[in-house]
DNA sequence: CAGGTCGGTGTTTTT
DNA sequence: CACCGACCTG
């Protein structure tokens, strides 16, 4: 146990930590311990004698709760730290929920629809209602209903908002009302709830039984929230409601790190705080312990330019460190190379294990080149994040199987699997069924588990009858034995009998053979759960109890060998709250950071600058960045300009790796203090000049003379080994078509096609060369 | 009805 | 490029 909790906390953090009662707003810069506050605070409550039974806290990863959970044990022991409520809020209010629904008519087995769900209702919605589908675009209708849900706009309330209504016509959308109530009624009938609804549906019953609030505000008389900053306003209400009768709550967040607006995160929930708790204490936590002075000047340099935030100093007492150094690559599998070469050499020179690293991007389809660099180098590293093992294909599909057992009102797993394995049960047997559901309003589990009655009225063949009633009697059966059998052994037997397993092992496939041990893991997944669950005072091992656990389980939560030496690979959003000694932030070009979905208004590069802010703040000792001037995407390949960001630190701060011929027109041009150009009418300016003899760069020679980069990816293609520069080694006199003479320091990379030569050249200096690009002369 | 192919389309971030 | 849906064929 450690009894010296109090111990070395500075003072704003012994505040934090000991200020128990009323309200209370921890503004906690990047690496400022947030998380060790956190924790404290929770252990201090205990050891105060408030019993962990009062205690809520509401965290971003079910992870960190997970985590927090195992240092507040070492503090107060396993048993009372057994019993704290942790988790996030979706998780929290979803196992609520479970006991609560059938105030408003819900199965406590209801299902909780992922995003793939959700759009397939809307599909089917949306066509019912014979919308045109070009104008209610699925992901564009979900958008706006969940905008609706987060606001706690219910379909009643919409239609009573001229505003709302016309607002949606104003964008075309004048039946946004009537898709939105089929939707809801829809999920109602499936006994169903999505992502939002966990909120919504928990704000509806606290806010109609006041019995149920009573009872948890009775509950929760200490409730912590963390990632204040990224609540919406449906997770703001839930907290003001059961925070209103004891008052004693804690948030903990950081104004600059807000980066989920886009699914209706409020800034001003912790910009507002004080006006909601007018009594509220404020403690600022301003020293960074995670990062050298470098990082944290560098990053406090972006993050000012934004206009919303609260006035906070962070600052950092550790070794000022080295400056960031950035990379200009040729093309995303250069600026791949380049990161995996460095990761490399910092392994080998450094001494760094391999987690200590982090490859950071804006978007996910930029996993792939690193993969692919990192693969060829033989470095072992996990990707984040992306499409999620949950959801793909055959793991959706065995688990629809158990979804319908559990809840045999879901629909969308009904007719996910009615047909699949292929059973002759078509799209005009179904048509029908539909029809004959909505019309008698009998549920489709009911028409098929009497399908012998009502078969001949629906208008279907003896034939067709006998394969629905084939189907159900296997559901049937798969029913009978969940009531005796465990998970396991359930999902073991539905696996074989529904013929899923067989058909893909047909697939011979390498892509088959991996849908095969997909199903595999999800088995093997279950049994992990059973034995967790056991171990569990409280544990539930129940079918029902697995479902709704993975579907709000994400990547991060899943901790399959934490000890793993892997380079971490994730989107910037998943490495909040993360730390990483070397940080590689890549793909920093316009367009793709700040992403041109978020260009067009202030508030929108706000929280890009803050996504950037948030990246950079992740860095402990060393952070790169890297841009590509040409990056293969969408089928194409296409220019790209450096990132503004990059001009928004100042040249104090950082270092290029391989100055490129545009740093230094700026340079001279005096416009800015940066290394980068500062606004995008000069970028274009340098562009239209050509390049050719006034700019010896060390990657001139590799430049197109035209914007039209296709010659790069042809050279590769047509030339992948480097025939002319195969024999060279290090210490080699070696002659360049632009830098003249030189010797060759370093080589780096095993891959015949990306090896990279560090060269000193008499008059140039030192370069670092694509081998296979330079065509170097060996003298 | 099953399964394949073709072509159009959309591309940010996630619980 | 990757995904989806419409359409075509056996």
């Amino acid at each position: 146990m450690e009894q010296n909790y109090l111990t070395g906390l500075n003072e704003p953090q012994y505040q934090a930590v000991t200020t128990t009662q009323g309200p209370l707003m921890v503004l906690a810069g990047a690496g400022s311990g947030k998380t060790r506050v956190l924790t404290m605070r929770i252990a201090h409550l205990i050891t105060q004698g408030i019993s962990p039974f009062h205690i809520l806290a509401l965290t971003f990863t079910n992870k960190a709760a997970r985590e927090m959970k195992d240092r507040i044990a070492r503090v107060v022991g396993e048993s009372d730290a057994k019993s704290l409520w942790m988790g996030t809020f979706h998780s929290v209010f979803a196992r609520i929920l479970r006991s609560e629904a059938h105030y408003i008519g819900f199965p406590s087995n209801f299902t909780i629809y992922d995003t793939q769900d959700s759009l397939n209702v809307l599909k089917k919605v949306v066509k019912e209602l014979s919308l045109d589908t070009d104008i209610y675009k699925p992901k564009k209708v979900m958008a706006r209903i969940s905008a609706y849900k987060n606001n706690l706009i219910t379909v009643r309330s919409y239609q009573q908002n001229p505003e709302l209504i016309e607002a949606d016509e104003r964008a075309n959308m004048k039946h946004m009302g009537q898709i939105y109530q089929r939707y809801v009624e829809q999920c109602f009938k499936n006994g169903a709830m999505d992502f939002d609804d966990l909120l919504l549906r928990t704000n509806e019953i606290l806010t109609r039984f006041p019995e149920v609030l009573a009872k948890y505000q009775d509950r929760f008389r200490y409730i912590l929230v963390d990632e204040y900053q990224d609540t919406n306003h449906s997770q703001y209400l839930i907290v003001k409601a059961l925070a209103s009768k004891f008052e004693n709550i804690c948030v903990v967040g950081d104004d600059a790190q807000s980066i989920y607006s886009f699914r209706g995160a409020n800034i001003y929930n912790i910009l507002n705080f004080k006006k909601d708790y007018p009594d509220a204490v404020t403690v600022s936590l301003e020293q960074n312990y995670r990062s050298t002075q470098n990082i944290v000047d560098a990053a406090n340099d972006v993050i000012a330019r934004n206009t919303q935030q609260f006035k906070k100093n962070v600052f950092s007492d550790n070794e000022i460190g080295e400056k960031i150094k950035v990379y200009r690559a040729l093309s995303d599998a250069d600026e791949a190379g380049f990161v995996a070469s460095n990761i490399w050499e910092l392994h080998h020179t450094k001494q760094h294990r391999f987690k200590d690293f982090a490859i950071l991007y804006r978007t996910n389809s930029q996993t792939r080149a690193f993969e692919d660099a990192l693969r060829k180098k033989n470095i072992p590293y996990r990707v984040y994040g992306g499409l999620s093992f949950y959801q793909r294909k055959e793991v959706k599909d065995l688990l629809a199987y158990l979804r319908l057992l559990v809840n045999p009102n879901d629909n969308e797993a009904l007719l996910r699997i009615v047909n699949y394995p292929a059973r002759g049960i078509g799209e005009t047997t179904l048509n029908k069924l539909i029809v004959a559901s909505d019309k008698e309003n009998i549920p489709l589990s009911s028409l098929l588990s009497s399908i012998g009655f009502y078969g001949k009225q629906i208008g279907l063949n003896s034939g067709t009858v006998a394969k629905l009633g084939d189907f159900w009697s296997l559901i049937s059966a798969f029913q009978v034995l969940l009531k005796e059998a465990d998970v396991y052994q359930v999902a073991m037997e539905v696996a074989q009998r529904s013929g899923l397993i067989k058909f893909l092992k047909d697939d011979q496939t390498p892509e088959g053979i991996s849908r095969v041990e997909n199903v595999q893991e999800l088995l093997n997944s279950m049994r992990g759960f059973i034995e967790e669950q056991q171990q569990l005072e409280d544990g539930d091992p129940s079918l029902s109890n697995f479902l709704g656990s993975i579907a709000l389980t994400t990547d991060q939560d899943q901790n399959k060998d934490p000890n793993a030496d892997q380079v971490s690979l994730m989107t910037i959003h998943l490495s909040k709250g993360l730390e990483f000694p070397v940080v590689h932030l890549v793909g920093l070009e316009e367009n793709l950071f700040p992403s041109f979905m978020s260009s067009s208004t202030r508030e929108e590069l706000e929280e890009e600058r803050r996504l950037f802010y948030v990246a950079l703040t992740r860095a402990e000792k060393q952070a790169f960045f890297s841009y590509a001037i040409s990056r293969f995407q969408w089928g194409k390949i296409t220019d790209a300009e450096p990132s503004r960001f990059l001009s928004e630190v100042r040249s104090d701060f950082i270092e290029l790796l391989n100055p490129a011929r545009e740093s230094r027109f700026v340079n001279h041009s005096g416009l800015s203090s940066s290394l980068f150009d500062d606004t995008s009418p000069s970028v274009r300016k340098f562009e239209k000049k050509p390049p050719k003899k006034t700019l010896p760069s060390s990657m001139g020679s590799l430049e197109p003379k035209s914007k039209n980069l296709k010659p790069v990816a042809t050279a590769r293609i047509i030339n992948p080994s480097g025939a002319s520069s195969e024999n060279i080694e290090v210490g080699d006199k070696v002659r360049h078509d632009r830098f003249g003479v030189g010797e060759v320091l370093f080589l780096d990379g095993t891959d015949p096609g990306n090896i990279k030569a560090k060269v000193l050249f008499q008059n140039e200096g030192e370069k670092n060369l694509i081998l296979k690009f330079a065509k170097l002369t060996k003298l």
